[in-house]
DNA sequence: GCTGAAACTAACCCGTA
DNA sequence: TACGGGTTAGTTTCAGC
């Protein structure tokens, strides 16, 4: 991790698809170099994959909402179940564990408000979630920063 | 948007970096109508961009913390001057606008609880916020099935 | 560990249906 | 709008430094 890892991987998170032959040219290393260079991240796990960014919205999920959840006190031994519930769920973009009053923020993206009142009473309806705060996200930005 | 433009969301969110032969052979559809699909999917802004996935604690990094913050009331007129301040903070990922009682959440990575101290005085020494509440957070899952 | 060139592979553009 | 071939460009390997 020296100084032209930090700079590969700010490349590649501004710019995924970016060509080994760009990339390396960008950061003043051979092309053979990069590649190596870009492998080895991937391989000691610093970059944990390459994703396509889709705005929800134009896939019929305009809505999105931060739901925080607060467990029952008794369920802290189940933590990995609710944990593997809520990644099922499609509606689910991010899952926060989080310290404080709360136990979970989940980021998730619906088609409207039905979809978001059936989700919130699934989530409720489990056993042991001791109770729920909905709130609408009117905007999200993912900065590019990274690294 | 048909049946195959969600197919290829989906193979894109999962991986960016597939090849375009392999993507269009998963999907079942030609090599030159798979690059022409994805490019009009890349233009039309349903796709916004490819970006790694960087472990923000293999870059130094391992602190993540969400701070809620509430604005003073008299600065609803300046809102877009907190949002440019925050989206130029480097520890600032995320950067959620929501309706409640709070106004904005935010999703940062530091390298110590010294650097989360700064941030948070920071952030209240500004003169628009009214207050701030900062939760650790111990895990964080995106899920991908972000179509 | 970095480099540069050579062999391989994929991306891309165009004519056609 | 989708397909397939031919050209261009990029990836990948390898031996030398």
């Amino acid at each position: 991790m020296d100084e032209t890892d930090r700079a590969l991987l700010t490349h590649l998170v501004a710019d995924a698809r970016i060509t080994n032959a760009a990339l390396a040219e960008k950061v003043g290393i051979a092309a053979s170099t990069c590649l190596a260079r870009v492998r080895s991240l991937r391989e000691r796990g610093v970059v944990r994959g390459y994703h396509a960014d889709v705005d929800p919205a134009a896939v019929g999920l305009p809505l999105q909402a931060m739901i925080s959840v607060r467990l029952q006190s008794d369920a802290r031994d189940r933590l990995g179940e609710f944990t593997a519930l809520v990644r099922r769920l499609p509606a689910v973009r991010d899952v926060y564990f989080v310290a404080g009053a709360d136990d979970y923020l989940l980021h998730v993206a619906v088609a409207g408000t039905g979809a978001l009142r059936d989700l919130v009473a699934t989530l409720n309806g489990h056993r042991d979630v001791a109770g729920t705060v909905t709130s609408l996200i009117f905007d999200h930005i993912r900065t590019a920063h990274g690294v």
